[in-house]
DNA sequence: TTGCAATATATAAGATACTTAAATATACAA
DNA sequence: TTGTATATTTAAGTATCTTATATATTGCAA
C-alpha cells in the first residue's frame, strides 16, 4: 500500500527527484526550474520549500554547501548516500500512486462506447 | 496555474469521479472500489471520507438517499447539477497534475541515452 | 536617484487535510 | 460467542501547505 504521505504531498519527492538529476542545487533554482518544467503550472512557495528543505538536511537526506554568487548567499543542497535511496523509494512511491490515479481517473475504453 | 488545493490531496476528486461514473454510491462502496480499482495500494479512510462526504453535501455539489439494506443503513451519494461541473474542472485539474508530475519526475529519454 | 523587478533565504501564524482512534450497530460464519 | 464484514460518525492530533513579513543585493528603467 502506498504511504499515505502522499495523499499529502508530493513537494519532497519533486526536490529530490529534482537533486538527484542535477547534482546539487539551490532553494530559489529549484522552484524556477519546476516553473520551467511545467510551463509555469506548478509554483512552489519559499514558505513551503525552504521549511522542507531543512528539514531533510536534519534528517541525513541532504547536504548543503553555501557560496557566494553576486554577493547574494546561495545555499546548494545535494544529496547523501542515505538521500539516494530515498530518493529511489519515493518515486516509486509516487510512481504507483500515479499510475493509481490514473486507473481512478480514466475513462474505460470498454465502458466508452458500450 | 493549477490550484494548490491539489498538492494537499486528490481526494475529493477522486470521490467525484467515481460518483459520476457510477450514478451514485454509499461511502462504503467506495473504499472498496478504490481498493479495488488500485489492487488495494490505495485506501481511504472514513474518517477523511466521510467528512468529504458531508463537506461536499453542505456544499451542494452532492445529494443523499437514505436506504435500508439489510438492516443496515447506506447513504447513497449522487451528484447535483453543480457537482457535474465540478467534478469536470477537478478532473481537468487533477489531469494537469499529473501531467506536471509525470513532466518532473520521467526521465527525460533525451538523456538517458546521452 | 528613486523605485521596482529579480534574485536569494528565513520563519511565524494560520488554514486545511488527513490519520488515528473510539463509538455504535447488524449479519453471518466458525 | 467470537471474529469478520458491513456501514456510518466524529473528536483529537499531526503534518503540510499558504500567506505574510523580514532581510539584503543587483540591475534596469523612469
Amino acid at each position: 500500500m502506498i504511504s499515505n504521505e502522499l495523499l499529502k504531498g508530493s513537494l519532497k519527492t519533486i526536490v529530490l527527484k529534482l537533486l538527484k538529476e542535477s547534482g546539487r542545487m539551490y532553494g530559489y533554482e529549484i522552484t524556477r526550474k519546476v516553473e520551467e518544467l511545467t510551463e509555469g503550472k506548478v509554483k512552489l512557495t519559499y514558505g513551503a520549500l525552504y521549511p522542507v528543505l531543512h528539514k531533510l538536511e536534519k534528517e541525513g537526506v541532504l547536504i548543503t554547501e553555501s557560496e557566494n554568487y553576486n554577493n547574494r548567499i546561495r545555499i546548494y543542497y545535494s544529496l547523501t548516500p542515505k538521500g539516494d535511496s530515498v530518493v529511489a523509494e519515493k518515486l516509486r512511491e509516487l510512481g504507483e500512486y500515479i499510475e493509481s490515479l490514473q486507473r481512478i481517473i480514466e475513462p474505460k475504453p470498454g465502458l466508452n462506447y458500450a
